[in-house]
DNA sequence: CAGTGGTCTAGACCACGGG
DNA sequence: CCGTGGTCTAGACCACTGG
């Protein structure tokens, strides 16, 4: 058996990564340097580099100028959550997505609103419910604030072929915003809606993003009872 | 107003995220190419590659050999999640983390959890339950199966001083896992831990974390009602 | 001050896949 | 086929920071 190729930086990356994990490397330990290592490979140090930052960017590695390359005591890792659109969401279970347009006006701010959208109480924002559904069955319950003021277009637009959702990621693109997942008893209308019975725990989604000058859009998204929200590790 | 420099990478990246936002580059139109674009900026290909591949890897534009690189339609942006320990979570939070072992035997495996971490329901695993605190008061309710069969020196381990989550992490680096949140009635356990009523709506993780060969922990996380999960955009 | 990671450059070859 | 992105290389300079 004669010894391995290292050509790419991706078995770079898997030789470091075995290193790691097979203990060779020890957690708080200081690696090679990147010239060293691309020596020991026979490799651009360039190469090395890629590969020691990807493992750095999932916090296996943790790099400083001078300091050298150690590995992660505590390796964690990130999960991607990916969900800006119900409808893609729908359909990556596997199910068929429609939606409800139930109502949309306009209607001053309710003020816990307000302030999690850095904005004032005094003029009215854009109003829309949406019912969201799998299949043709309630997947969640969709309340949520426009502000006009970021995007004017809103106001002349029909949610009822495309949603707000993707009609803002549309014509309005984010730069920031906050999530905040929570377990809630369903409110009455949400129950309704959603067909369950009332008080019954909810995940509930609060989600506000802000565009470059001021927020653009609050939304609150109850789901479904039998919801659950996956990710990869 | 002169012409600016455009040296770094991050300058070069900012340029483009300029031309996006500013629909310069409208959605689903194809850019210039790596060539093009360096020489308008007068820079390396690499640099630019460096740039377009980081905002590619966010989603904000979509990149193919030959057929060149387009600016994504739907730029869906990914929240990252990082969890992975309690006790740093509730330090986020300003709070002083620390927990309470109360229970720790080994038992046979709930079907419904050996399907969960792909094991079979015969081999008893170790059981631990865990209140986590926050300042004294209840945070989360942990309920744990550790299989020894991937992680032996769990026999002899006391969870008491390290929580099972922070020796897990030390001492069975893992390779992938799943997470799941679902809203969920408090059970009886979990209620009298927490100290909230029965049925109580809270926010439940359950996680599986799997090694090289075979899952290493199945942990089912009730948090208390008023706990919010929150992720930046 | 000096070693380490971070980055830029110019040139090259290759893999992919659209036309 | 052949343009485009993906990557490697060798060399260089710089920024940061520990000793």
């Amino acid at each position: 058996m004669r010894n391995e190729e290292y050509s790419g930086w991706e078995d770079v990356r898997a030789e470091a990564l075995r290193r790691i994990q097979s203990r060779a490397w020890a957690p708080g330990a200081l690696i090679p340097s990147e010239e060293e290592f691309a020596r020991e490979l026979s490799c651009a140090r360039t190469t090395v580099n890629r590969a020691l930052r990807s493992l750095a960017e999932e916090g296996l590695l943790i790099r400083k100028r001078r300091a050298g390359t150690r590995v992660a005591e505590l390796p964690q890792r990130a999960a991607k959550l990916n969900i800006s659109l119900v409808a893609e969401e729908i359909r990556a279970r596997g199910a068929s997505p429609s939606h409800l347009c139930i109502l949309q006006d306009s209607r001053p701010l309710p003020s816990h609103i307000a302030a999690a959208m850095s904005l004032p109480v005094a003029a009215p924002l854009i109003y829309v419910e949406t019912l969201h559904l799998a299949d043709a069955r309630p997947f969640a319950f969709e309340t949520r604030f426009i502000n006009p003021q970021s995007v004017p277009a809103a106001r002349e637009a029909d949610f009822a072929s495309v949603s707000a959702n993707e009609w803002l990621l549309r014509h309005a693109p984010f730069n920031h915003g906050t999530l905040d997942y929570s377990a809630r008893p369903a409110e009455a209308e949400a129950a309704e809606a959603l067909g369950c019975a009332p008080q019954t725990p909810t995940l509930v989604l609060d989600r506000v993003t802000h565009g470059p000058e001021a927020a653009i859009t609050w939304v609150r998204m109850a789901y479904a009872p039998d919801y659950h929200l996956t990710m990869k590790l």
